[in-house]
Formats: structure tokens, sequence, C-alpha cells
DNA sequence: ATAATAAAAGCATTCATTTACTTTTATTAT
DNA sequence: ATAATAAAAGTAAATGAATGCTTTTATTAT
């Protein structure tokens, strides 16, 4: 459903967030590292984050990516319509372009509500929920 | 969550069992036609099958790909784990390898939630169940 | 037996995604 | 002003999935 890009998106950003208390940016190295991904992947993946708003970068000395307190407020969503585009939560179950209720799939309408389901926790569920457990030690963005 | 490939596979098996009534047995390219899909991916594909025992084979004159009835009160999810393989319901929302109850990611438990309906789904619908709208003209498996 | 048919199998190519590298631009501290 | 820092941007390579092609094997009807 998300591509790889996505869920390393969704990780970085959810780094960032955390970090949020300390009042310091992030550099790539830093990020990459701390999610273990690659740091050519995370570069370009946070600038299409900068260009959809979904974050913040200043460069120079002390520069770096960051957020605020609004964008910390963000939907989960924000992120994946900013990496894998706005018809993630719109395509069928079994890959036709025109699947719809009234030209519909054989598996349609089960699909349609796993999918809605993901949809729906992904319009609810806010960066800075996601960022809590990972800040109490509950959860975990590696291994 | 599925591959093109499973896809694939799903729609070739939906076609192949709501041919069952025919008696007759389908070749690759009449498959492949139908389902609009290409002619060496579906061959690949229904090779697979059949060394999983989902569909059966015959070469030869009169040969093709076909199912028995039990074939056809199959769960979808056999489909899915001959091609994708048995992990498909496991993987993690974020794409850890070790993520579980014990050591989740910040999104396991609501990620399982839609995880674990697709997988319902998936074992509770037959082959058959889903050839069934077809055959009514009510769903398509192309467009 | 032979020819025709159709799946099985192996290899090669294409395509898309991901990852890597290099250069450029902007910012800040000195 | 200058040097250092760090993101932005553009291009290239690597990987993996999907597709395409060719040969082989099995089966059936004649």
């Amino acid at each position: 459903m998300l591509s790889l890009t996505c869920k390393t998106a969704i990780k970085a950003v959810i780094y960032l967030a955390s970090k949020y208390e300390s009042g310091q940016k992030s550099g790539i190295i830093e990020i990459a590292e701390y999610i273990d991904a690659s740091e050519h992947t995370v570069g370009k993946m946070l600038q299409t984050l900068v260009k959809e708003e979904v974050i913040f970068s200043s460069k120079g000395p002390n520069g770096g990516f960051y957020m605020t307190v609004k964008q910390k407020g963000q939907p989960i969503i924000n992120i994946i319509e900013a990496i894998d585009g706005r018809d993630v939560f719109k395509q069928c179950g079994l890959g036709l372009s025109k699947c719809s209720s009234t030209h519909p799939c054989p598996m349609h309408i089960d699909y349609k509500l796993v999918r809605d389901l993901f949809e729906r926790l992904c319009r609810e569920k806010k960066i800075c929920d996601l960022c809590e457990p990972l800040n109490n030690g509950i959860a975990y963005l590696v291994g």
C-alpha cells in the first residue's frame, strides 16, 4: 500500500517531531542514521516534505530540518500524500483503473472496507500522537 | 500490500473459476486476454499456482488450466500466499523487520488492525464467492 | 509412430524504484 | 568579506519486479 520511501518518510518525521522538545534542528545524516536508512534517500525525501510544507528546513551552520507545533499536529496522511500522492486510498485492490461502486471488481466492497479503515487511521492519528510512545520508550523506529 | 503479479493471479483464478460450469479448460492466451494482462506474466504466474496446487493444468491438445470444485472453495489467501509468500500479513507498516507487540513501531497497534482485517477477509472469502458477482454481471475483472 | 497442441522452464530485456554521487545555492559565524 | 556549513538540485547507477522471447517437455488425437 505504501512505498518504501513513504515508510522511511513517516519514520523520519516521527523522529523529527520527537526531537522538538530539544529545540535543535537535525541534519540529513543524523536522521538517516537514527532510522537506519540511506542518507541519499532520506535527503531527497526530506526535500519533498519541505516543498509540501510537512516540515521546515534552514540552510547554513546550525541549519537542518525541524518542525513547528502546528506541523507536529498534522495527521499522518499529510506525509503519505506528500510522498506517494493523493490517490493512495483510492486504488483498486485488484489494480483496475476504473473500479468503483458502479463498476466494481469482485473484491471491491471488502477491500474498500480495509482501505477506508487505513485511511481513517491515517487521518485521525497525528504525528505527535506517534512520537509520544517513542519518547516514552514504548515504541521503536528500528529493529 | 499485494504485488502486481498477485493481483493478476487473483483475477486469473477468478476467471478460471467462473469458467468451471462450461467444463472447458483455458489456455494462457485466453486467460491473459480476458484479464488484460501480459501473456508471459500470466504464464509464469499460472505455473506457480499449479505448483502450489491452487489450480490444475494439463498439457497437449485440449489441455489448459482448470479448477476442481474443491479448489474453487479455497480462500483467496491461498492465491496470495502462493504468489507473494506466507509473510504478507506479518509485515510491519513502517517496514521494521522485528516489529511485534513486544517491540512495536509507533503505528503497530493501528496498522495491525488494518492488516488483520484484510487477512480475515482473505481467509473468509472463497474463490467461488468472488466469481459469483462476475457470472451475474455485477462485477468486472477489467476496466 | 507421428504430428499437433499446450504447458513448463530458462534466459534476456525492460521498466520503475531506490540508492548513490556531484554540483549548486543559501545561510551563518567569524 | 570570507570560510564553513548544510540543504537543494540534478544526474547516474544499482536493484528488483515485471515482461518478453525461445526452447523443452508432456500429452493427445490421428
